[in-house]
This record gives structure tokens, C-alpha cells and sequence, in this order.
DNA sequence: GCGAAACGCGAGCGATCTCTCGTGTTTGCC
DNA sequence: GGCAAACACGAGAGATCGCTCGCGTTTCGC
């Protein structure tokens, strides 16, 4: 197990470990700004400030770089969002877990805008589009469980789409939240936890309506 | 005025009208599974069925297919969100108004799936990134007016944030409907319009106490 | 029916991009 | 110090793509 930590891989020296990270920061740059697509590797290796033969040293073609890249931003997202949610307890109020959830989200994807970019465009790896999709999944799974603690016996299709919908809104108002700055970014934080707030609340009142309802029924 | 319907164009024939809505259309297909950068002219003039040349003989590069399609399509949408927004009348219900709206905007994207394939793209040409944010200012101004409408005297900063969410919340809620068919699409298109009026409806209710409280204060 | 112009073809030019290769340099280990 | 391996370089091979050009075909106005 302690042998060969990556398959196959020549024995890395502390340079070349320190020329991948250089290397992968300069491909987050370049993908933010030109998408995976159009994005050379020659203008990655460029901006890096090394030369093209020195990223195939560590890079066996583009696709790996995205990939790499991509693998490091989900498993630290898939960390930021597993402790967050693992942290809300379904008696607290709605609107105090929507809030640090938000809080949290938003506090990544600011610290690494690339993740928005590189996740989101039509253009990206299939690879990386697999990978994505099992982030989402794993995501919605979360979401899905965290709803039906709110809302327990809720029929399985109802929270499996509100579930959607809350990924669906926090994406389009992470969206906005990045396209400003300072004062106006905070506002539309704000917005984003009003959004999902009035979303979740009546459902919560209808459940603990018809709730009482059975409870008073069945005495 | 009557000359020259476009500048400097060979005099068309009948046949050409149809290659180019023939070569459209094989674009609109390119493009929606390839995305625009990916897509080669040799593959849309393959999908038209015809030449390279034949092709180069109506557009003179790969952008401007982009850009004729893409006019097409934003003219139409103009017409149908002005429409869709010109028929809502303050007084009614908003919930009502944003039914209509919605059913409006959903229809027109569910027929027309290049457009949004086409214009949420981060490789889309610059010409086209131009129409598409003058288009979205558009939208943006007449979705604040009605905001406006039914909420008089509100900041307009407020407003404006407030019409970007609706924007921003009906794009994310369009990607969930798209995505989805028959009944489960239905039920998107009703969860969306759930979390406008949600959105919207304490905005409403908190306007008119404060305006019921001026009123009261003032006789 | 005849001439001009629009239409249609497809080989291929030039530019660009990914990735390779031969060679030279630095590092780790004895 | 000396050797093997990792690191670094950059010219360019190979592939692809946007687009052109020369030439043949169809259509239109007269």
C-alpha cells in the first residue's frame, strides 16, 4: 500500500512535485480566462513560465491536466459540503441552517473560481463530466437526506426534485453572487438565503400541518 | 430603403433562401451537441449535406453562422418575452401573472433548445456575447418595470437585484425543466413558478404595510 | 436559347494545436 | 566525484480546422 502511491509513476522529486502544482495553478488561470477548450497547452506551459516538453514530463496530454485539476477542487468541495451538512441538525431553525450553508458554499467557490468554470462549461473532458456528475449525485443524496429529516414522509419523488430545485437556485444565485463584488455581493447572498428560505418554509409549515392534523386524528 | 435588403449581398435565388436555412438548421444541430468552438464547419456543411465551399458561398466565416442563427433566434424571443411581459396586468394576482409568464418563456425554450445551448456557452463569439447581454439588459429592464409595477416606490437598486434574481432563478429553473420530460416536466415548470411567487409574495405583502401604515399616518 | 450570375463541388493551403524526441542540465545516492 | 534518473528545453512532426480557389452546373432574364 505504501509503495507506488501513483500507478506507474516515475519517482517524483521535491522539483517536480513543486513544478505540478506551478503548473496546475497556471492551468487554473488559463481556464478561467479561456475555457478548457480554446485553452493551449503551450499557453498553459507559458504562463507557468516553463516549456512545452517540461508539462508532457508530468502531464501525459491536456485532458490529465483538467482532470487533476478538477480531482483536487472536488475532493476539497466534496470536504467543505460533507462537513457543513454533516453540521446542520434538523431542529435548529430552517432559516439558521440555510444561512451557514450558504455561508459555507459561497466561501468556497469564491476562494476557487475555476471550479465554477471548469465544471460548468459545455466543452469540458468526459472524465472530468463523470466525475462531476458523481459529485452532483453524491450532493443531491446529501440535500435529499438533509430534506427528509426536515420533512420526514415526504414521498421520495417530491424530495428528490425539491432537492434539484435547491441546487438548481443556490447555482444560479452563486451565479450572481460572483458576478459582483464587496456590499452588492453580500446583498445577493442574502437574496440567495431569502430565495431558499420562502422555497423550504411552506413546506415545512404544510408537513407539521398535516402532522398535527394525524396526530389530533389518531390520539 | 427598398434595395439591397442586406449589405452588399449577391442577389439571391430561391434555392440559396433554403441552403440557408437548410445550413441553419444543420448549425442549430451542430451546435447543440458540440457546442460552438467544438463545432467544424466541414460537420455542419456534412450535416447540411453539402460542401465546405457550398457552404462558404452564403457566410463568409464560421462566426457568422453563429451570429444569423443566433439573430433569428434572439428576434424571436424579443418578440415573445415583449408580448408574454406587455399582456401582464399589475392588478392581477401574482401568482397568476407569473403562471402565464412562465408557461410563455418555458414554451418558447423547450422548442427552440439551441438558444440556450447557444447563448450560456463560454466559448460563444464576441458579437454574439454583445446581443445576447443587450438582449438580457432588455429583459432585465422589463421584468424591473413590472417589478416596479406592482411594487411603486421601491428602491431601484432593490428592483434591479430583484429582477436579476428572477431572471437568475427562471435560468436555473429552465435548465431543471429542460432536462426533464412529460409529467416530471410539468412538475419542474409548477416547482418554478413556486419559487418565483415564494420569492416575490412577501415583497408584496411587506410594500403594502408599509403603505397601509403611510396611509394611516397621513389622512 | 443564350449569356450572365448564382450555385455547388472538393482538393488543398496556411495556420494552429497537441504531443514527441533528441539533447543538455540538475539532483539524489554511493 | 561519479553515475543514473529525474528534470528541462524547444524545434518540429502529425493532425485538424477554417477557409480558398478553380472549375463545372443550374437558374434567371431577355
Amino acid at each position: 500500500m505504501s509503495v507506488d502511491q501513483e500507478k506507474t509513476s516515475p519517482r517524483r522529486q521535491a522539483r517536480g512535485e513543486r513544478r505540478i502544482a506551478q503548473l496546475l495553478e497556471a492551468a487554473a488561470n488559463v481556464f478561467c480566462t479561456t475555457g478548457y477548450t480554446a485553452s493551449s497547452t503551450n499557453a498553459i506551459a507559458r504562463e507557468a513560465g516553463v516549456s512545452p516538453g517540461t508539462l508532457y514530463q508530468f502531464f501525459p496530454n491536456k485532458e490529465a491536466i483538467a482532470i487533476e485539476l478538477g480531482d483536487r477542487l472536488i475532493h476539497q468541495m466534496r470536504e467543505t459540503t460533507g462537513e457543513a451538512l454533516a453540521a446542520v441538525d434538523p431542529s435548529t431553525p430552517l432559516e439558521e441552517a440555510i444561512g451557514t450553508l450558504v455561508d459555507r458554499f459561497t466561501a468556497f467557490s469564491c476562494q476557487h473560481p475555476v471550479f465554477f468554470a471548469l465544471m460548468h462549461g459545455p466543452d469540458i473532458p468526459g472524465r472530468l463530466t463523470e466525475e462531476h456528475d458523481a459529485l452532483h449525485a453524491h450532493l443531491l443524496g446529501q440535500v435529499e437526506a438533509l430534506i427528509a429529516a426536515f420533512l420526514p414522509g415526504a414521498p421520495a419523488a417530491d424530495v428528490t426534485r425539491t432537492a434539484h430545485l435547491c441546487l438548481g437556485l443556490y447555482k444560479a444565485g452563486l451565479e450572481l453572487v460572483l458576478s459582483h463584488e464587496g456590499s452588492e455581493r453580500d446583498a445577493y447572498v442574502r437574496e440567495l438565503k431569502n430565495v431558499l428560505i420562502r422555497y423550504l418554509e411552506p413546506l415545512l409549515t404544510e408537513y407539521r400541518a398535516t402532522a398535527d392534523l394525524t396526530t389530533t386524528r389518531t390520539p
